[in-house]
DNA sequence: AAACTAACTGCATAACTATGCGGTATTTAC
DNA sequence: GTAAATACCGCATAGTTATGCAGTTAGTTT
């Protein structure tokens, strides 16, 4: 049995997802809130496995509020259902740590099978938004000049923090050899610093400092 | 009707997917291949809508096939099929462009529900692995000291390659000042450049070249 | 042949970064 | 009162970065 919070200001919505969940077998409604304020004060709230989570409340923000879970109630898996589409409330919904984000007009089914998801240890996501966020992770295509290996080599290396000399060592080159690789790199990449081409270079997935 | 592509080296395998592809009444399988080289040779190749790629292929491997797709038909929606569930092939694969990552072992109801999210503009992906990416968006939660709002500002200057002088301009503080802040960046986020401070700041989710 | 390009190298120099050391002012706790 | 922590500031200095200018070598193109 999920057991499932609902955490939305308007009342027929709420309670409209809550008959249609309660009506599945395998869910039920352990509590509905207008506002996150209300939930953190319910003795169901460290029960609940799946929340279905509004942006826009009263008092504090979705947003807010999934913060606030996730440093509390980390074991609670969050949905975002929302009408917001843009960027900024995306990706700040992940970044809070929500594992699934969903439009709001998803339809009954889809909402069941999106509780099901999350609690199975998926990320359920309305399609154009998924393909939006998997999207981030695709290598720039809008680059007039790709960068050699050799440079992204060296990219690689300057964002670790090492100096141009400790570069030339390990890449067998001098200092100025160095030196002429990273002026076409500033150059493919329109930047004029270091901290640049790094930001840059990571923003367009050229490097990847987790992984390289 | 979808029009389905299918690269998967072992023959069982890919006529296994064929037959109940080709059953339902939204999709057809137009072309069915053991390696990429062979596929892209077909005359059918820029009429696919959705390609299943696995990534172990005989030759060209499925990420290098995805590279290519999409540099020559990037109309096409590719939705890897595989075994690996490494990070490294997950995001290499999502960084080539492939829109949906499924795991091999997937069921046939779940493969066409795949394939008609993807044609629909989605981002099928085995769960575990889905939960796996959105998780790369949360905000790292294992730094054992927080940075201040003042001091995620300056970090987010640095990015942009301002320089001490220019960032103190810009936040009424002296140079020397700017220098304290940046130190306490660099002893919270265990660092000791700026380059390795950008880096690590991008990589854990503290700022965001692309919306700061 | 000459011209062009890319990779590597060098030198000079101004600007910038990082470190060490020191300080003041304010707030909080004992 | 004292002590500690935080935010801001200052100075000196060595190391590093970025720019401008120049060169050599090898390979490719005209």
């Amino acid at each position: 049995m999920i057991k499932v919070g609902i955490i939305e200001d308007n009342e027929y919505m709420r309670e409209g997802w809550e008959t249609f969940i309660d009506f599945e077998d395998d869910l039920t409604v352990i509590g509905s809130f207008g506002s996150c304020e209300e939930a953190f004060e319910s003795e169901v709230i460290n029960k609940i496995n799946v929340a279905i989570m509004d942006i826009g409340l009263p008092g504090m923000s979705g947003i807010e509020g999934v913060n606030y879970m996730r440093e509390h109630h980390p074991d609670v898996n969050i949905i975002m259902a929302t009408v917001h589409d843009d960027d900024d409330h995306i990706f700040d919904a992940l970044k809070a740590g929500a594992v699934g984000y969903l439009m709001k007009k998803v339809t009954p089914d889809e909402m069941v099978s999106a509780i099901r998801d999350a609690h199975n240890g998926g990320s359920p996501i309305t399609p154009n938004i998924a393909r939006k966020v998997i999207a981030t992770f695709q290598k720039a295509a809008d680059l007039e000049e790709e960068l050699s290996e050799r440079e992204i080599q060296i990219l690689k290396e300057l964002a670790t923090g090492r100096s141009y000399a400790a570069i030339g060592k390990k890449i067998f080159l001098s200092v100025d050899g160095v030196r002429h690789h990273i002026r076409n790199i500033y150059q493919k990449l329109e930047v004029h610093s270091r901290s640049e081409a790094i930001a840059k270079g990571i923003s367009k997935r050229i490097i990847n400092p987790d992984r390289d």
